[in-house]
DNA sequence: GCCAACGTTGGC
DNA sequence: GCCAACGTTGGC
């Protein structure tokens, strides 16, 4: 079992969605790395930390569980969706999705400003400038440090 | 294979 | 809204 952080616009898609919704796929990521951890390495069972990003308040936002593993994002065949990719190929999928289900939201939100100040987090893709990386590994030892600053 | 131009991400 | 950092594209 293993960790893992998702990236989340919250006008888009935000831990209140998914808890409303209870489960969902987590479609749209279209960058290579972030693509790699999700069609090889992230599975059924691991636990997901929800960060909310370009936002007011940014900063991590939730638990959510893996209940499905790594199969096609379809949502890049569809030319009506957001995250059509005209050069994906139905025969040869470009793009991978998981589906994670709701666990819980953190007793408030534990803001980036905090993160950033944990000498636990610093080699977190995270909290270094100009970080893109919207899907990323978690060491349970960062998990536990960063749900450690849930309660002040 | 290099690299400049471009579009996107994401914090502030 | 600004702008730095980054990933991708395309000409050569």
């Amino acid at each position: 079992m293993a960790y893992w952080l998702f990236k989340t616009e919250p006008d888009t898609f935000s831990i209140d969605t998914l808890r409303v919704q209870g489960s969902s796929p987590w479609e749209g990521v279209r960058n290579y790395q972030a693509r790699n951890m999700l069609r090889d390495e992230v599975k059924e069972g691991d636990f997901v930390l929800i960060y909310h990003s370009s936002c007011k308040k940014v900063g991590v936002a939730g638990i959510a569980k893996v209940t499905r593993e790594s199969y096609p994002d379809h949502f890049a065949l569809n030319p009506e969706s957001e995250y059509f990719d005209p050069k994906s190929d139905p025969d040869n999928p470009r793009w991978f999705m998981v589906d994670i289900e709701f666990v819980r939201k953190t007793q408030r939100l534990i803001p980036l400003s905090v993160l950033k100040s944990m000498p636990e987090l610093e080699n977190m893709p995270l909290v270094k400038r100009g970080n893109r990386l919207s899907v990323m590994p978690v060491t349970e030892s960062e998990w536990q440090a960063i749900l450690g600053k849930e309660v002040l």
